[in-house]
DNA sequence: TGTAATTCCTATTAAATCGATAGGAATAAT
DNA sequence: ATTATTCCTATCGATTTAATAGGAATTACA
């Protein structure tokens, strides 16, 4: 199942891209419309600021807003910041391969074998899918 | 990520697939070949048993044995045992529905749009695979 | 210049889940 | 009888997750 963490963060950003304008949006407000803790949604901001989806602005007014358009935001830059690997197991993982200490032989592996289409299928989800497509 | 119970789960079928006889294999055989701790793997085979993909025989030169034919277990099903609901979220899930708590409008819900794609998706991969394909 | 409002940062905690283990009862083969 | 196995329930330890706490740094503005 999806981590609150990425569902909230997911949330966030569809917030902030639905405002539109440029304007810092604060914690505050994305965690009262969409029901989140506020402290937890501060941590979750403060990823995405530090990978590079949001910058920031401190201070009275402050706030958080996207640095890229919602259009070049792609949701699996988005899951693998929140969520991690898009594979189910790693030893099929893209950018976060390891091998299994249980499974000496991967070609043989019939959970491999399963798992490399479960990714596939989802990495194709999640590249067709920008911050703006989901936001609609 | 995937769990244990159900990569050793799904490992545990393929070995007793892959046997083709009907005759019942040990949890210790499986334990020792797949490199699975055999108390785990005694309470995951049990689960497999109690919902109808493995039938058992008890005492001396006992173990277990497929009901069914490798070709008719599909894998949305023994996921479904193993793993619990497909989807990522369970106001998406088909067999696992709940309503999340803070969205109040599903329709509207980024989250939710994405997360229906990707269910679908997976389930596209479950449901086109069966034990005896990811046997081979 | 001071005050209020905000992000920034680190640390901690509470609860849930996961993987594994323990120990013995029941059953079947020989 | 003895041995080998599944069956069943309970529990434990480690890890992860979600949330909380508290204060430092920064900024707007009266």
């Amino acid at each position: 199942m999806l981590s609150k963490k990425t569902k909230y963060g997911l949330k966030a950003l569809t917030y902030i891209a639905r405002k539109g304008d440029n304007e810092p949006v604060q914690i505050g407000e994305i965690a009262k419309n969409e029901h989140i803790s506020q402290k937890f949604l501060e941590s979750i901001l403060l990823t995405l600021r530090k990978s590079g989806f949001l910058g920031s602005k401190k201070g009275k007014h402050g706030g958080y807003y996207l640095i890229k358009k919602p259009s070049e935001i792609l949701m699996t830059d988005v899951m693998r910041v929140l969520e991690g690997p898009i594979a189910l197991v790693s030893c099929v993982s893209l950018n976060f391969y390891e091998k299994c200490d249980d499974c000496p032989d991967e070609a043989s592996c019939s959970v491999h074998k399963l798992m490399i289409q479960v990714r596939d299928s989802t990495l194709n989800v999640f590249r067709h899918n920008t911050l703006e497509d989901i936001s609609k």
